[in-house]
DNA sequence: GTCTATACGCGGATAGAC
DNA sequence: GTCTATCCGCGTATAGAC
């Protein structure tokens, strides 16, 4: 290179070379595989790293600790949003029928990945966070009476009390009863909460 | 000992000799004190060996795990029995009222280290058989209608689903809430599972 | 900047000597 | 019954090679 060349090739966002953001990628999609197989306990980081082809010290190189990983690969939202469009007065057993769909194996998964990984206060923090803003958020307006957040967070728990019974303990009362019973009586036990009025 | 003297000592229990079950009973205190203290994972083998004064080594080989331990020094039922009796009309809002009691600070601990632990299968099967044996056995014939055991279960989990947002989530919105509301509204929809008709 | 190699301090659990 | 020494796996940190 001649001297007083002034290298003036910036290209600053492909400054994370291909290499570098290929790991990143690798990294996230062996996580996400692993997060969901084996949950958060049961997905090392050794394992993670062995999934993507790479060392283990570059996980916690790029994102910093474990937790950090799985709340960047793991969706909080578990899809529920789409779940609240619609009239307010089925709410309840829609939302107690997208969680019992038969056909959705990834939703019981990465609520058992969440909820094993909430013990650690980021995880338990953004789960919080995300309740407010998916749930409480856009339903609270909705409803009508006194205490109308504070329902709604109720709901949330009482929802979270279903997926816990059905997903963490596997109680066999519930796993083995009529699902459109568990829809029909939860779901209505949700939607006292939301509008006692209609019951 | 003479030959043909058949060994008629029989005082199977004090073959636990003074020395190994005062050891014994040192690990159970020390274990309860610190699983209520710092939860599950938090109270370590060797730290609660450090309490009780002994070898760690010790604590596994009475014990057989540290999950064992957990099991035998948790006490599972959370005092709950008592409230079970009594009007099954207003047994909602006492079952919620008996855990929001701020008097009551031992229950918050017991609960926390019981759903830390419970992602271990042996503590995991221990609370579903004792929610059954708990609050299944005895409710369920009090019921009138369909499904009486299923929704014992259902409430049970209901109110999982409360200590949940409470203990381990610490849900801002429901912490903050006046207990008298959190007690009526969230006791009665956990009422309408057991006595649907009365609403 | 990206990666490799190595290591630290913790955890639960075990084998075998006293 | 008790203790010493040890094993293996975990999350994480760092020094230094490419």
């Amino acid at each position: 290179m001649p001297y007083g060349c002034r290298v003036t090739n910036t290209s600053p966002a492909p400054r994370l070379r291909a290499a570098g953001l290929a790991t990143r990628t690798a990294i996230e999609d062996a996580a996400r595989t692993l997060f969901a197989e084996r949950g958060f306990d049961g997905a090392s980081v050794r394992a993670i790293a062995a999934e993507a082809g790479v060392d283990p010290a570059l996980v916690i190189r790029h994102f910093g600790s474990k937790e950090a990983l799985f709340l960047r690969t793991v969706d909080t939202s578990l899809g529920i949003g789409s779940v609240l469009d619609g009239p307010l007065e089925t709410v309840g057993r829609r939302l107690v029928a997208y969680f019992l769909d038969p056909g959705r194996p990834v939703i019981r998964k990465r609520y058992v990945a969440l909820a094993q990984a909430a013990h650690h206060d980021q995880v338990r923090e953004e789960m919080v966070r995300h309740t407010a803003e998916t749930y409480v958020a856009p339903l609270a307006p909705r409803l009508t009476g006194e205490h109308r957040e504070l329902r709604v967070a109720l709901a949330v728990g009482q929802l979270g009390g279903l997926l816990n019974l059905l997903f963490l303990q596997r109680d066999p009362i519930v796993t083995a009863a009529d699902p459109e019973v568990v829809i029909a009586t939860y779901g209505d036990a949700i939607q006292r909460l939301l509008t006692p009025e209609d019951t």
